[in-house]
DNA sequence: GGTTTTCTAAACCTTTAGATTTAGATAAAT
DNA sequence: ATTTATCTAAATCTAAAGGTTTAGAAAACC
């Protein structure tokens, strides 16, 4: 949780010099906020975020160099609690989700009320996501479109259905690579049993061997039990 | 966009017969929208939505019978304009995380003011996605852990990339669960040769069976050359 | 009460897979 | 010119996987 007594130590990143400077202002202005570094290279913001460990980085991801993605990335990548908001001028919806996947913690339009960046930061501050609604609307249809075209693949007449609890269990673990001797350990049960059952998961799968069973537990969303 | 000279059409699904008639009521009160069917069954549900093609569908996920989830699914299947929106008892970021994965549009807690029901059918129905604040959060620390892991294992050290361009292709036949004989006949040299391939690749995987190598092969983004 | 399903397990056998060593041919690199 | 990497391939071996049949016990289903 966020200690109120301390002021939020902010980062700013954004190519173009004027803006970077309307943004510092309005933070002095309208919260008591510290920005401790403001640098128009990406590169350089990096290092910014080694160095002074900012609660939050404020990044505008429509960059030339090293685009905005690969430094929310890399920022990410440091392992640090320190929390990115993207600064685009487009609302995207492949770049908000892109956005997001790496990482950061929110996604603001340069176009609305400046306002609406304070609230931003102190909602992720505050452990929060921020998204416009705008924004949510369209990363929703983005996620599930991309989604679901994933999960057509994984569907279908599906054989895994007619696997019985058991042979769920011994599918299971062949999933993660197990041999026979071990699985006979882990279920105690004799190995002759395993392979009782690995043989009727292979009819069932209509397969041959493991690796092909495995494949089609992968293939056809097979859930671990856990 | 809605014609909002024609009333919306709803179904609605819930196992408990006397939250379905709650529902219904709060429907018929607060609202304008005809409620053309309701039933406590999965199965029954999916074939009203066949049989009305409704606007929205309300849904109880936590069902025995038929689980909310493959309803969803089955429903979204259909391909048809109607909108599901979930409805749960909890706030379990999987469970809306899959949900909205399956085609959800909204996800509303029971617990919630009804009156936040009407509002979320109507946003639903107007095309915008509806999900209360706590929830998106969840849904969004959920999306994030679960991409970020994806690619974390997609990148990294990756032994993958020690392999040579013959181990590539051995790898590759391995993963399509074909055995020596056919890889051997498929790249045209004898089976102690891909044998000597195959182990090399074991060495650098750092793994003892084609199952292990296919494992991390696919859980580090190997992709087919083709 | 009888039937079916599921889980268990053995015996027996065949076929792959995997481990190890050795080695020739070629091409690229220093 | 000679090391180094890569691809090829054989021989030999052990261990593991897979196929098939048979069968007992318990639970679930009609």
């Amino acid at each position: 949780m966020r200690d109120f007594n301390k002021k939020l130590r902010v980062v700013l990143i954004d190519d173009n010099a004027n803006h970077l400077r309307g943004i510092k202002e309005l933070i002095n202005i309208e919260s008591s906020y510290d920005v401790v570094g403001t640098t128009t290279s990406a590169n350089l913001g990096i290092n910014l975020v080694k160095k002074y460990h900012p609660d939050i980085v404020l990044m505008d991801i429509n960059m030339p160099e090293k685009d905005g993605l690969q430094t929310i990335e890399a920022i990410a990548k440091l392992g640090l609690s320190t929390k990115v908001i993207a600064l685009s001028g487009y609302d995207d919806s492949d770049l908000i989700y892109r956005a997001m996947k790496l990482g950061a913690k929110g996604y603001v339009l340069k176009t609305m009320a400046s306002v609406k960046l304070i609230n931003a930061i102190e909602e992720v501050a505050a452990g929060k996501i921020y998204l416009p609604s705008v924004l949510a609307t369209r990363f929703f249809e983005y996620f599930q479109t991309t989604a679901i075209e994933e999960t057509k693949a994984a569907e279908g007449e599906n054989l895994l259905t007619s696997l019985t609890s058991r042979e769920n269990e011994v599918l299971e673990l062949l999933t993660e690579g197990i041999n026979y001797k071990s699985i006979a350990g882990k279920l105690i049960i004799s190995e002759t049993t395993v392979k009782t059952h690995v043989n009727n998961i292979f009819q069932k799968l209509q397969v041959n061997d493991r690796t092909n069973a495995v494949l089609y537990a992968l293939s056809h969303g097979f859930k671990t039990t856990k």
